[in-house]
DNA sequence: ATTTAATGGTGTAATTTCGACACCTTATAT
DNA sequence: ATATAAGGTGTCGAAATTACACCATTAAAT
């Protein structure tokens, strides 16, 4: 049986990218949606804008009441705007991405009920999503990649204090190659940024690794703008 | 004398950052408004989305209508949500670059009425435009900057045929800083993708130079992706 | 015919960065 | 004590980058 929906008229939508990275994976933040259309198909996390919020204030609040995350540093990445993208009507949605830590992460859940669950899902095993979400998916993952060679994003993604082996295997995840570890370190060292404090790992089974942690301020005294930060 | 003018709700439009290369110096395109609000203000040629066209058609159609340009390759770079943006209403616009050759193009004129007259006016130099538009002009310079140094874009603000020295002025403009000549020369010529013709360059009253040719096959064959074009 | 003014066009050497490559060390579990 | 698993480290050749200065060519002016 089909249900019958209204129309409507333009409307401005966001959906958000939101990745994040656990045990070695690259992830990213699904929903399963609980309204039509697509109902019961995962999808990105997204919603309709509110006439009065600007939308980058949009994209805070849609990803809080889909997923019960806050605050997180969203950015802007592609608008898409195909006349038939939306079953229903014209929606123009705005594509935002963000970059967080899994761990430490309370669990993910829905604040509204338009979502029926919220949960992490690798980059690599992606099903088909609703709307044209798989192609935003695509087009976020492509801007993240090349920035993470300009950018230092790769500290979102990691927890506060990291090993260098675990950097270099989010390196490894995001770009899909393996990478030297000497050079690798040397390379990540010799910016001056990395911070090696006094704790080693714990709870390993075997010899536990430095801990380092990205020290924002001295990225910024060091570059102005941005680098090169692989190969 | 101030004139009432009716609000309206949620509402699309399109920005045209049009950048071109004459005389040894970038111009953007403006236009003279001849609409309230900011009616006789200068302003990055934009419009409304219609209902049934993409924004990328819109993108042409609008700056068609505005300047007379057609078949540019125009490129969106960010979106404007603010909810103050547009003193009218809600309004969220999503802006685009394009890059063009200044000569050989006929003269730059509006097709509609919302525009008194259209023309090249200099970066360096620019006025306070209408709305956010001085905003979303810096924007896309700093798109375009950065992408100067991974695509080869330069070309398309050139002249087919070119000489190198022109060619390094223009990467001299955009990135405002000096370049050595030798090196600059070392550095294109060794990508392989300039075609050097049997043309010098006419009606110059010192030695001509040679001209070139960007080959965009070659290039497409070099480089799956994109490169370093400068240091 | 000669000179001047303006830009065209070219090479080398020192330095830095990149990339390939392998083994010993340390901590834990058994 | 031994096995296991990852941590951590240096060198050398190749390639890329940078700094740097002078002669060549053309047209215009004299």
């Amino acid at each position: 049986m089909e249900v019958k929906l209204p129309t409507f008229d333009s409307v401005f939508s966001i959906d958000c990218v939101i990745f994040g990275f656990e045990a070695g994976e690259l992830k990213i933040l699904l929903i399963e949606r609980n309204e039509e259309p697509f109902k019961d198909w995962l999808a990105l996390p997204g919603y309709i804008v509110e006439q009065d919020e600007s939308i980058d204030d949009a994209a805070e609040r849609i990803l809080y009441e889909l997923t019960g995350l806050r605050d997180l540093h969203m950015q802007q990445f592609h608008t898409f705007g195909e006349v038939k993208r939306h079953p229903q009507g014209r929606v123009i949605t705005v594509a935002y991405y963000a970059l967080i830590r899994i761990n430490g992460q309370k669990e993910v859940k829905p604040v509204t009920q338009y979502a029926k669950s919220a949960f992490w899902h690798p980059v690599n095993d992606l099903p088909k999503l609703a709307f044209d979400h798989s192609e935003i998916f695509n087009t976020g993952f492509n801007k993240i990649r090349r920035r993470l060679n300009y950018q230092p994003i790769a500290f979102e993604l990691l927890p506060e204090k990291f090993t260098l082996t675990q950097l270099q295997s989010l390196y490894e995840a995001v770009l899909n190659k393996k990478l030297d570890k000497r050079n690798f370190r040397k390379k990540m060292l010799s910016y001056g940024f990395l911070k090696e404090l006094d704790e080693k790992q714990k709870g390993v089974s075997y010899r536990a690794a430095k801990l380092y942690k990205f020290d924002r301020r001295k990225y910024a005294k060091i570059f102005q703008n941005e680098l090169n930060l692989v190969q």
